[in-house]
DNA sequence: CAGAGCTCCTGAATGC
DNA sequence: TGCATTCAGGAGCTCT
């Protein structure tokens, strides 16, 4: 499933297809997304304008045009790829934007948790507002971390993966992430202490920090049109990988349901 | 306000 | 072989 670095990776790899290019038409097959697709509203701003910036913020991703954004989010099974314009039809295809250069963008969402959305401002879209820091960005950090913990009882866990705290962490990077700086993921976020605040936040920018290099060094091609594209084989020490041995001490990875989610831990390195 | 639970959906994995 | 069931999960929404 895209997390953020898949998203970021993504953002830089079509970028260089569709900047500077204008859009020729806007083919719109299936409106039964997250959130019902506006159809008049794509067709009618995004037709013939060019695009001018694409950004990325949490796990949204910003196509810019000069009367406003174009913003998908890629739900759990959402790919973005760019493809000659002959490319046929696959299962799933929901959305193109075929540009004059050719090539085309094609949404394809088998599970339909993604979104595409149409704002005239970044404020007008509604899931951008109230949304928390950047993990990479510097007013992420420990002490941050640490006032925000001190507010919250939940596990720590849930607590990382809140979009008000900080976004951009999925349920693959907070196990990650927790393993790294040697925290269980059951703890009360409140119990955190400024140390643990720093190693985790430190812990957070080093895993998505290393995903986001090795997207951009073993991704495949974004303009195939067969097999996977986009994603990347992750290198991952804990998530995925119950009862397999620690890397660290060679205890047996365990799971334990938190919220509706699975989570990973080593029961000997993470012990607080 | 904080937090728990629900919800959307399909494909892969599992069970019989 | 094939059908039915279970599960995974991003994140907004509702309810307590």
């Amino acid at each position: 499933m895209p997390e953020l670095p898949e998203v970021e990776t993504v953002c830089r790899g079509i970028a260089p297809h569709l900047l500077n290019h204008r859009i020729h038409q806007v083919v719109i097959r299936e409106t039964r997304l997250r959130w019902k697709v506006s159809s008049k509203k794509l067709h009618q701003h995004l037709t013939g304008q060019p695009i001018i910036s694409i950004q990325r913020r949490a796990k949204y991703i910003l196509i810019q045009v000069p009367n406003g954004f174009l913003v998908i989010h890629l739900g759990m099974s959402g790919t973005l790829r760019i493809l000659p314009q002959a490319t046929p039809i696959a299962k799933h295809d929901h959305f193109d934007c075929v540009m004059t250069n050719g090539k085309v963008l094609r949404f394809n969402d088998p599970r339909r948790f993604g979104s595409l959305l149409w704002g005239e401002t970044l404020e007008d879209i509604t899931p951008l507002q109230k949304l928390g820091p950047e993990p990479l960005g510097t007013a992420f950090n420990g002490r941050y971390l640490f006032q925000q913990a001190q507010r919250h009882r939940c596990a720590i866990k849930n607590f990382i993966m809140n979009n008000h705290i900080v976004v951009g962490v999925g349920n693959i990077y907070a196990s990650e992430s927790l393993f790294a700086a040697k925290i269980h993921p059951l703890t009360p976020a409140h119990q955190l202490t400024l140390p643990m605040a720093k190693r985790l936040c430190l812990a957070i920018q080093k895993v998505l920090t290393a995903a986001i290099a090795q997207g951009g060094t073993t991704l495949k091609d974004f303009c195939q049109s067969d097999g996977n594209p986009g994603y990347f084989s992750l290198d991952l020490k804990v998530y995925d990988r119950k009862n397999e041995p620690c890397l660290t001490c060679k205890s047996l990875i365990q799971t334990v349901r938190i919220g509706q989610r699975m989570s990973y831990f080593c029961p000997f390195c993470q012990i607080c």
